[in-house]
DNA sequence: TCTGGGGTCCTAGGACCC
DNA sequence: TCTGGGGTCCTAGGACCC
């Protein structure tokens, strides 16, 4: 892998997204603190950050907290249009642009150097280009590597720029706090703290074997990797998403099975419309649950084919929710979600294998199914008819 | 810091296959 | 009847990200 020894990766990130963009659509909001949510606190102005109003923050507290908010419902149609504003930015700078979710992307501008300039000016014109085309702040940091870019663009927030010089870099890294680590969260933090590791420095003197066997395997070698500064990612474009789901909170009262149910059909018919929006169909239905000491479980099946059939999907969660159910009555359920993975390209094909009649009509349906996806679905297909033919269908 | 909705990746055991 | 090494797929849980 060639890693260039420049600082010619970008790491783009809006600040406060969907709390700037609704500052940018009424200019009355402009300076003043403002909270994204219904009833949690999806985004929060950097007025209103300075007050303490942190995101998934209740906005009950939030407004505590500070009492001069103005809270905004989330429109989602804006944020998406306007991140798409954003992306065509970056890509009228650079080919090399790989997106990371809706406000935030790398971008290798080694190749265009001699169209547009060194990295640090195309950081700066990208940051002019975003604010003039777009009317949105956006923090840049660069470097030579993904992770330092990342870590950069976090430290020069918000509305800023920050170049890290191959020659600076561990004087950059080390004194960095472990959180600051992209990869590190709240329990590796605790786990490392554990052994009073509190700098980034301080992880690099550690062995591999160490943080391996703290942190699992590659948990742990990305750590060391990190921490040492080796990173030797490269930006490619994105790929096509693995997994598309849906999920609803159901408050702290009382659930009972019949309004989970209900839920659940809500859900799917949420998940099959985006996937046949999107033309993907997907094998693996995965019940989501949460309760009320905030354990969570999953249950999961996978279909002998790819569908993106609202009914087939529904049968499926709905079955998975029958096998779930004597957790949901021990633990109390406040969650209920479902997404669908395995995704495939837009082939969709749902034969109601007659397992348990007549074999001529087996046959012919096991027929379309390897003609339509292979004899690896056949397989698949009677596998699965033969363990479990009541799978696909809501016992009664 | 008592918690929304959308995702990604890793681990580990078991079934099954050659 | 006992046995190895290597691989894929499925399920469940968990950490992490924005």
């Amino acid at each position: 892998v060639f890693v260039s020894s420049e600082a010619t990766i970008l790491h783009a990130d809006l600040d406060a997204f969907f709390a700037a963009v609704e500052q940018r659509d009424d200019p009355r909001l402009l300076g003043r603190p403002v909270i994204v949510g219904s009833w949690v606190v999806l985004a929060a102005s950097y007025e209103a950050k300075a007050r303490g109003v942190r995101t998934a923050m209740s906005v009950g507290r939030a407004r505590r907290f500070c009492p001069g908010a103005i809270v905004v419902e989330p429109r989602m149609v804006a944020y998406s249009q306007a991140s798409k504003d954003v992306y065509r930015v970056f890509e009228d700078l650079s080919p090399r642009v790989e997106g990371l979710s809706i406000d935030e992307a790398f971008l290798d501008v080694r190749g265009v150097r001699r169209l547009t300039g060194p990295p640090p000016k195309v950081a700066a014109l990208l940051r002019r280009e975003v604010r003039e085309r777009v009317g949105l702040p956006i923090t840049v940091g660069v470097a030579r590597t993904k992770f330092l870019a990342k870590v950069a663009s976090g430290v020069a927030k918000p509305d800023g720029l920050l170049v890290v010089p191959p020659e600076r870099e561990l004087a950059f890294l080390h004194p960095l706090e472990v959180e600051r680590l992209w990869g590190v969260g709240p329990v590796t933090a605790r786990r490392l703290h554990d052994l009073g590791i509190i700098t980034v420095g301080e992880v690099a003197e550690l062995g591999e074997d160490v943080l391996v066997r703290l942190l699992g395997r590659a948990a742990g070698r990305q750590l060391y990797a990190l921490a040492r500064n080796r990173d030797p990612r490269t930006v490619r474009p994105r790929r096509r998403r693995a997994s598309i789901g849906a999920q609803r909170a159901l408050g702290r009262a009382p659930t009972s099975l019949e309004e989970v149910d209900a839920s659940l059909a809500g859900l799917v018919d949420r998940v099959a419309r985006r996937m046949r929006l999107a033309g993907r169909t997907g094998r693996t239905v995965v019940l989501r649950l949460r309760f009320d000491d905030f354990s969570r479980a999953t249950r999961s099946h996978t279909l002998p084919y790819p569908t993106a059939s609202t009914r087939t999907i529904l049968d499926a969660a709905r079955s998975l929710l029958v096998l779930a159910s004597p957790l949901i009555a021990r633990r109390g359920i406040t969650l209920v979600g479902v997404s669908v993975g395995n995704l495939g390209d837009g082939r969709s094909f749902q034969p109601a294998l007659p397992f348990d009649r007549d074999t001529d009509a087996l046959d012919a349906a096991l027929d379309e199914v390897r003609l339509r996806f292979g004899s690896a679905a056949v397989t698949r297909a009677v596998l699965l008819g033969r363990d479990r033919p009541a799978m696909p269908l809501l016992p009664d």
